[in-house]
RNA sequence: UGGGCUAUGGCCAAGCGGUUAAGGCAUCGGACUUUGACUCCGAGAUCGGAAGUUCAAAUCUUCCUAGCCCAGCCA
């Protein structure tokens, strides 16, 4: 990892003797599953800390039990670990209730705490706007002992939802509304995934944030920018419960990426909507869809890494993640031959029942990877956009009729005629092919007008391709999300494979030459074969 | 005169008073090529603006401008 601002801070610490270990934390909200804007977060925190030999703790942040579901703690969980980070401690902010109760008290005794009765509108109200000051609740200035008896009973679930908060006393004019005595603690009677019924106050996040940090020896608590002005609160709890330990919290932007939702509430929506198949829809920027598109660990960690840490909310074009798929997977994996869009051409000179078959390296700059044989025949099918009747200009490296291209790792082949339905539409290709050019063979008479990609047609077999697009297509606007969705996100389109990937197994990778990455769909079978385009070559054509 | 944060090529991002201002993505040239892929060469910024401090500033100061965040008993 390059250097980056909090990369500094940590050395700067580590050398100052402020820290001797670093300890970071990862602390998401198991209310949706992780999208790649989270992969920052987790990167960054297991990245560092594994830097400076330190260690990363997972914490669950359920400090909110009508958001949160055990599905998410799993499916988050996964994710994690698909990522290849083992967390030194998997904890819960549940885990912390008792002393967060017992923290709060202390606030009580110190005076710092009070139980307040205004409702939801009566505490906006007293909390003033941006530009005036607040007021102090009536509530206020009760005393310790009665503080004391009511949170008790708040506790003891006397009261109902809302009826009564616990708020730390600091400041209402303060320009910063974090610090105009925030909420500490709310009554919810809701049923935890994790304690059950055995709470019906929860602490606030502000509150239990902290807490849990310095209670778990946290050094640097990451989190994102718009926690910057909660920094001082953060402290403000730290100090005044007297916290043996004191971590400090850093913030960092967010990463956007182009054309890419990256809103937890968006995310869910579109579930619920059913406008995708779920979180892990091989479309959806979710750890889970990426994954299930093809993308690969070692991809995102790059593209996390060289997209760099700092203090600004960036926005990266898609480009750069797919780049890191590409770099990832250029020398790693197979390379095939598979035609999507299929256009039937009858090799006229080649012998009717005749199959050869030619030995070809899986990839030619990766020989580790091996071998295996691909047939040609007298019919084969090529992509139909690999043909145009007419040659447009010198440019054009493809077939055309009286053109001669050649089969890749096969022949020569001059186009004759074209054969078309009543409509028009183009059904069949009539060429020759030239014996003499056989790959291999050294033939260096003429040149041809290009090389295609091909699959020979008995011993091909029928596979359904997924072509994937972004979901969003509208960058420009604030319009609603739905109308913004691109309607061609998922085309699928039916096609042959060579035979050796027949056998091919769900999450297996290859790039289907001139055509793609591609990965080995989940209910692909050999019955059924599926593979979802995880992303295009790059080209210089067009 | 609410508060906080940010500003380096199209997009990210190093840089922390003295370097020809790293690198990646994108773009544009060119070489190579049985993938218009890969690879390889080559091209581009004086650092939001204005003043100032200094022998010397993207790096320090001041002012200005623009953008983002904050008025949940969400996180």
């Amino acid at each position: 990892m390059e250097s980056n601002f909090i990369k500094t801070i940590m050395e700067e610490d580590l050398k100052s003797g402020k820290v001797d270990k670093i300890v970071t934390r990862f602390p998401p909200e198991p209310s949706a599953y992780l999208h790649i804007g989270h992969a920052r977060a987790i990167i960054m925190n297991f990245e560092l800390a594994d830097n400076f030999n330190g260690r990363t703790n997972l914490r669950f942040d359920d400090t909110n039990p009508s958001n949160e579901d055990k599905s998410f703690v799993d499916a988050i969980q996964r994710d994690i670990e698909w990522l290849g980070y083992k967390p030194a401690k998997i904890l819960f902010g549940s885990d912390y209730f008792d002393e967060s109760y017992e923290l709060a008290v202390k606030l009580i005794r110190k005076g710092l705490a009070y139980v307040c009765d205004l409702n939801a509108d009566e505490m906006r109200e007293y909390r003033g706007t941006l530009t005036t000051t607040g007021k102090e609740s009536p509530y206020r200035n009760r005393n310790i002992e009665e503080n004391l008896d009511l949170f008790s009973r708040m506790k003891a679930g006397e009261f109902k939802d809302g009826e009564k908060t616990l708020r730390a006393k600091i400041d209402m004019t303060s320009p910063n509304m974090n610090m105009r005595d925030p909420v500490i603690y709310r009554i919810m009677h809701t049923e935890h995934q994790n304690t059950g019924n055995k709470w019906c106050i929860y602490p606030m996040y502000d509150f239990a944030h902290p807490i849990q940090d310095a209670l778990e020896g946290i050094t640097h608590s990451l989190c994102s920018l718009e926690y910057d002005d909660h920094r001082v609160l953060y402290d403000w709890f730290v100090e005044k419960c007297e916290m043996e330990h004191v971590p400090h919290q850093y913030e960092f932007g967010r990463l956007n990426i182009t054309n890419t939702i990256m809103s937890k509430r968006y995310l869910k929506k579109l579930v619920e909507a059913n406008k995708v198949n779920g979180f892990d829809d091989p479309r959806m920027p979710t750890l889970a869809g990426l994954k299930r598109r093809g993308f690969t660990k070692e991809s995102i960690k790059e593209f996390i890494i060289s997209t760099g840490l700092s203090r600004v909310n960036s926005t990266v074009s898609s480009e750069m993640l797919e780049n890191s798929l590409r770099n990832d997977l250029n020398y790693k994996v197979k390379r095939s031959h598979a035609v999507i869009d299929p256009l039937k051409v009858t090799i006229t000179n080649y012998p009717e029942d005749k199959i050869e078959w030619i030995e070809v390296p899986y990839n030619p700059q990766n020989e580790a990877l091996g071998s295996r044989k691909i047939a040609f025949g007298r019919t084969v099918y090529i992509e139909r956009e690999d043909f145009i009747e007419e040659k447009p200009n010198k440019k054009w490296k493809r077939l055309a009729l009286g053109i001669e291209v050649r089969l890749m790792r096969a022949y020569f082949i001059k186009c004759n005629e074209v054969i078309k339905d009543k409509d028009g539409n183009i059904t069949e290709l009539l060429c020759t092919y030239d014996l003499e050019t056989k790959s291999g063979s050294g033939f260096n008479e003429r040149k041809p007008n290009g090389n295609i990609h091909f699959v020979e047609a008995t011993t091909s077999k029928p596979a359904t391709f997924n072509l994937l697009e972004p979901l969003l297509i509208d960058s420009d606007s604030k319009k609603d999300l739905f109308e913004r969705l691109n309607p061609n996100s998922w085309v699928t389109s039916v096609g042959f494979i060579e035979k050796a990937l027949e056998s091919t197994k769900s999450e297996e990778k290859f790039q289907f030459i001139r055509k793609g990455y591609f990965t080995t769909d989940y209910d692909s079978s050999k019955e059924n074969l599926i593979f979802n385009r995880t992303v295009e070559l790059k080209s210089r054509f067009k």
